[in-house]
DNA sequence: GATGACTCACCGACCGCCAA
DNA sequence: TTGGCGGTCGGTGAGTCATC
């Protein structure tokens, strides 16, 4: 290696926070963007220096520890030093997509991959100006790309089918980069998320106090009826209201309190401050995916539904089974 | 030693406020 | 008008501590 040249790497960081992508309703993208598929995992910063390999989290938390073998694979594959992005992840190989559930699950075992779609520094070159396509050719020659570290592709098709196809094996939908955009720290609108958008009915059987400057109530908690007649819970519901419908929620749910949980089924929570109401009101919860043992996952709430009576709310279930696990703790 | 409760550190969604 | 940021929620597993 020339001085030249190892002055160069010199120049690589220690750390730069990741680019971000901005959350977008589904939509075709005009000519110029690519979609890759949206991975349900941890983000990944590798630094990869002198045969060493660094890994952090997009908050810049160590990773190596929990992934071993995610560290040891790069550094036996990358060929030079190196800034890489990417995401950890476990794949469920029942739907052939990635599982965050699972991920947490399997931490320091041999199944997690690292999927990587960018090249930030290549032996002391900083590359974030390049387009996104340059990027990601570099990234192809200088990594080889095998067991647990991925290369994530582009995907080919219309943006219909595409995603379609995402949220039908449960998937979490597509990131959509423009073709030509250089990588810049933080949310750019030059990388979208598409989500596969889950929406389910679900009883309110009550309510936590609000916390901090917080008025009207916290979260509601939620559930659905089943065959045999009793409501199971379902998970807490904190996010999605305006003030206005926090004030108005808070006015409903206060004329139906009543002492005792109207929830038979599920692990319901015992601590806190809880309020109990009568099953009357039914609420529209937007969702990730339902968790192993029939939990919500980032559950919001668009808005209350008047058109069903509450016996009628059940769990709607996709065409693909959920992934099924143990569950290993109780809801806090 | 086993079990349960609790805290912490992650990632993510959303609203409201404020500065550019 | 837009983007950034803080605050308030959610779920998860790991780690620690108290209790049985």
């Amino acid at each position: 290696m020339s001085a030249g040249s190892s002055q160069l790497r010199q120049n690589q960081p220690e750390w730069l926070p990741p680019m971000l992508a901005t959350l977008t309703e589904p939509r075709a993208l005009p000519e110029g963007w690519v979609y890759e598929p949206k991975l349900d995992g941890w983000r990944c910063l590798a630094f990869v220096r002198d045969g060493e390999v660094k890994l952090f989290s997009r908050n810049r938390k160590p990773l190596n520890e929990s992934y071993p073998g995610i560290a040891e694979a790069l550094a036996s594959r990358a060929r030079g030093d190196m800034v890489l992005d990417g995401e950890i992840i476990a794949m469920d190989g029942e739907r052939g997509v990635s599982s965050f559930s699972l991920l947490q699950r399997r931490m320091q075992s041999s199944s997690v991959q690292l999927w990587l779609f960018d090249c930030l520094f290549y032996e002391g070159r900083d590359l974030t100006r390049l387009p996104l396509g340059d990027r990601k050719a570099l990234l192809k020659d200088v990594v080889q790309f095998g067991g647990p570290i991925k290369f994530t592709p582009a995907l080919n098709g219309s943006f219909a089918a595409l995603y379609r196809d995402a949220c039908r094996r449960g998937g979490e939908g597509l990131i959509a980069k423009r073709a030509g955009s250089r990588y810049t720290a933080g949310r750019s609108g030059d990388w979208v998320k598409l989500k596969c958008v889950n929406t389910q009915e679900l009883v309110i059987g009550g309510w936590t106090e609000p916390q901090g400057s917080r008025t009207g109530l916290g979260a509601l908690l939620v559930g659905h009826y089943d065959g045999d007649g009793t409501l199971h819970y379902a998970g807490k519901v904190g996010t999605g209201f305006d003030q206005r419908t926090l004030e108005d929620l808070a006015r409903r749910l206060g004329r139906i309190e009543r002492q005792r949980s109207p929830f038979g089924a599920g692990v319901v929570p015992t601590r806190g401050s809880l309020h109990w109401v009568a099953p009357t009101l039914i609420a529209q919860i937007g969702f990730a995916e339902w968790t192993p043992d029939g939990m919500l996952r980032h559950p919001r709430f668009p808005g209350l539904r008047d058109d069903k009576a509450p016996r009628e709310v059940v769990r709607e279930r996709r065409a693909t089974a959920v992934v099924t696990s143990r569950r290993t703790r109780s809801v806090r």
